[in-house]
DNA sequence: CGTACTAGTCTTTTT
DNA sequence: GACTAGTACG
């Protein structure tokens, strides 16, 4: 008996297809993990591989932290030697080590979103670019794809160069790629590009790893973009064992630049390839996949398979309708404290998942009142944090001078009386001077425009030599308690009586405890290692199974997860899908949602919940969405409850027949709509009462926001449209005036839009149009 | 130069 | 509604 034994055929065959191009096309819950753990130990053990010859890449740092783990207890030995990683942290370390080879220092640091917006903002000051016509935002989302497409700046003023914003994007892509050299540093998507770069230009390197790499494996593969598919074609392109694991049904990442086509058209890039599906679902009952399938049977251009599985039994899907958010929140903290009160669950085994991080906030405030113990994931990144990005900005100038995006940041943190004036001088003298910004500093008494203002700066230079002196007997941890001390970081927080002033210490707490973390963890703990490490890391990566929380997540980072309670919440068109993939002519983009429906089902073992609101307030707005068309698609003998409509709570209010027809006409899919969305009196919603510590400072703020709204008066006679009258909005496009109701000051009125539903919103905000 | 307030924007999803 | 960049003031 071997450990071979406990697979199945199809995981068998794919664990023992060891040569070759494989494509192993892995439905849900298919044991996908224990296949590539499995094999890994195969090609150790039984085909005798040196462990140093394989690579692995998965999707995020915990699988790839599991699948070590994993690996490493069958196999015993050697483990280490796997590379295992993300393709982000792989190319890390490739870069590491020869990006010298084209043009760039090996201490390069790494650029997160915040970094890019900074450095585009001076790019778009530079370039005379009005940021109003063109937000600093757009140019980094067209340089993103165009690098994960291998567009270099000037292949992309080629291609578009020949329109204004083309020519304007491709001016700023080559400024934006000029400053990041200067500043020795890259960007995510520089990471993979760059590494392509290298292996083109360097025929010496690219063959040391084709040479090391002989086997090669990758994990979610439907979700590689075009530069992350070349990366691994010339890794592989010697020895040609490559196998690639996934799922087009789970393909969710096409805004990042993941492209389908990488994994259906595998096999007409390696006609070779030998193909393996994992049909079989050890992980939900028969009702999720009945469900599930349902769902994404209603998608075209998919490889042909079906899930089934042993585990017959199962709860039927239980679908809950609420008039508020707040009363879906409350049904979600309600039933899982039932549920754990029960016995039927521990609350480590529940998750809540949802289409955008805002929701989390209303079901937070719901648990935190009901005293059931939870954890969001995602909405900000720890290493994202104020407080936290401010002490890596500290490690980044002692580490690396050049870069200048962390010495701006930091040099009046604490504050030190430098201000902006000073800051613009001093750049002005190392562009004059062809210098980096922290050199220029040095040289602040050959400044002569900055007069006075020098006396400041060296105090901030001589302390930043100090640190760097230091490092060299300090450990990391010390280092950072010292810059800490020293600055007075800390102490500014704790006497600047702001709100979050102990959350922000308690997270300066955790970075040094993680600090600490990595030096034991690892054997030559440095700056460097620590910095890169950190900046790779998702917020998904910080969880770990041992604590007993409730989980609150984007149904994206739920993929690859399981639980045996799932809840998916607000399941309305307009939410879910999104009112944008709704709108747009791309049928694709709606396909794209409904993929994340059936990752969001499958994601559940035993039990699944589905939850709607009728009404939900969005960026200020009060929607009335229909339910969502996913909900629709699953047969209703899944369901444990009746149609929709005998549910609902509120009479009929309009009975103008055109009115009525345009709801049905704009929404299809939902017959009991018409009557759910005339509910007319927003106001009667009750908020939940709050705990007082926790939203204090959150009723002060939203009081504020009100009257801010309130200030802009709009009489009830001028505006120029009435009930019944065809009206255009910026953004939901056109649609018909349901009712106009006069406030003290400023009139809410009632449109339905033909594609994105009911809304109701202030006439001074919305900007309606008549047509 | 720092602060306090205002106006405008918004991402849906993340390595 | 919340966050942020920009502006007017001290």
């Amino acid at each position: 008996m071997s450990i071979y034994d406990t697979l199945n055929d199809k995981q068998k065959q794919a664990v023992m297809q060891t040569e070759g191009p494989v494509l192993i096309l892995a439905g849900a819950g298919s044991g996908k993990t224990r296949v590539l753990t499995h094999r890994v130990a195969y090609l150790i053990d039984r085909e005798g591989v040196d462990p140093y010859r394989i690579l692995a890449i998965t999707f995020t740092n915990k699988a790839a932290g599991e699948m070590r783990e994993r690996v490493d207890k069958i196999v015993g030995f050697g483990a280490e030697q796997i590379w295992v990683s993300t393709f982000h942290s792989a190319c890390v370390r490739i870069l590491r080590r020869y990006i010298d080879r084209i043009g760039f220092d090996t201490h390069f640091t790494i650029y997160d979103t915040d970094d890019q917006k900074g450095v585009m903002k001076e790019v778009c000051k530079k370039l005379q670019i009005d940021t109003k016509t063109l937000k600093e935002r757009t140019i980094l989302n067209a340089i993103s794809s165009a690098k994960n497409e291998l567009i270099g700046p000037a292949d992309y003023e080629k291609q578009n160069g020949f329109d204004y914003n083309g020519s304007r994007i491709a001016k700023a892509y080559a400024e934006y790629q000029a400053v990041l050299h200067k500043n020795n540093a890259l960007d995510f998507d520089d990471l993979i590009m760059k590494t392509v770069e290298l292996f083109r230009a360097d025929a010496d390197v690219l063959n040391n790893y084709q040479e090391r790499f002989r086997y090669i494996m990758v994990d979610e593969y439907q979700d590689t973009n075009t530069a992350q598919f070349e990366l691994i074609r010339l890794l592989a392109d010697k020895y040609r064992n490559l196998c690639v694991v996934g799922d087009d049904d789970q393909s969710i990442y096409k805004f990042r630049g993941a492209n389908i086509r990488n994994i259906l058209d595998f096999e007409k890039i390696y006609p070779e390839a030998c193909v393996i599906k994992l049909e079989q679902n050890y992980r939900s009952t028969q009702v999720v996949l009945d469900a599930a399938n349902a769902v994404i049977r209603n998608n075209t251009g998919r490889k042909d398979k079906a899930l089934w599985t042993e585990k017959k039994d199962g709860s039927r899907i239980h679908l809950r309708q609420f008039d508020t958010a707040y009363e879906e929140a409350e049904y979600i903290a309600d039933d899982v404290a039932h549920k754990v009160r029960g016995g039927i669950a521990r609350y480590g085994e529940c998750a809540v998942l949802y289409r955008t991080n805002a929701q989390a906030r209303l079901l937070e405030e719901r648990f935190i009142m009901e005293g059931v113990p939870y954890d969001v994931i995602g909405a900000t990144n720890f290493y994202a944090r104020r407080e936290i990005k401010d002490v890596l900005a500290y490690l980044k100038t002692i580490d690396n001078g050049r870069d200048d995006v962390a010495v701006k940041r930091i040099i009046n943190v604490p504050k030190r009386g430098i201000g902006i004036s000073t800051i613009v001088r001093v750049q002005a003298y190392a562009d004059e001077h062809q210098i980096s910004f922290y050199d220029a500093l040095r040289e602040a008494d050959q400044i002569a425009t900055i007069g006075k203002s020098a006396s400041k700066l060296k105090p901030f230079v001589m302390m930043m030599q100090a640190f760097r002196s230091k490092q060299e007997f300090f450990g990391l941890s010390e280092l950072v308690k010292d810059i800490l001390e020293v600055t007075g970081y800390v102490k500014e927080l704790e006497e600047s009586g702001e709100e979050d002033a102990a959350d922000r210490i308690d997270n300066i707490d955790e970075l040094i405890s993680k600090v600490t973390d990595y030096e034991e963890t690892h054997d030559e703990p440095t700056l460097s290692g620590f910095l890169e490490e950190v900046a790779l890391v998702a917020d998904i990566d910080r969880v770990d199974g041992d604590d007993d929380r409730v989980l609150l997540m984007t149904l994206h980072s739920a993929k690859g997860l399981e639980f045996s309670q799932v809840y998916l919440a607000g399941l309305e068109d307009g939410i879910f899908p999104g009112y944008m993939s709704i709108m747009s002519d791309d049928p694709m983009e709606i396909e794209e949602e409904r993929r994340l429906a059936y990752v969001g089902i499958t994601r559940a073992k035993d039990d699944l919940t589905l939850t709607c609101a009728r009404q939900r307030m969005i960026r200020g707005e009060t929607q009335y969405n229909p339910v969502s068309r996913f909900v629709k698609e699953i047969p209703a003998e899944l369901m444990d409850d009746k149609p929709l409509e005998t549910r609902r709570r509120n009479p009929v209010v309009y009975d103008e027949d055109s009115v009525e027809k345009s709801i049905f006409r704009s929404k299809p899919f939902s017959a009991g709509f018409g009557a759910d969305a005339a509910k007319p009196k927003p106001k009667a919603v009750a908020r939940p009462k709050r705990t007082a510590m926790e939203n204090q400072p959150y009723i002060a703020k939203a009081a504020q926001g009100v009257g801010a709204v309130s200030i802009t008066p709009v009489g009830t006679g001028k505006l120029d449209y009435g009930v019944g009258d065809r009206v255009r909005h910026m953004r939901y496009g056109e649609g018909t005036v349901l009712k106009i109701e006069p406030g003290p000051r400023d009139s809410q009125v009632t449109v339905v839009f033909d594609e994105a539903g009911q809304k109701i919103m202030y006439a001074g905000f919305a900007k309606l149009a008549k047509i």
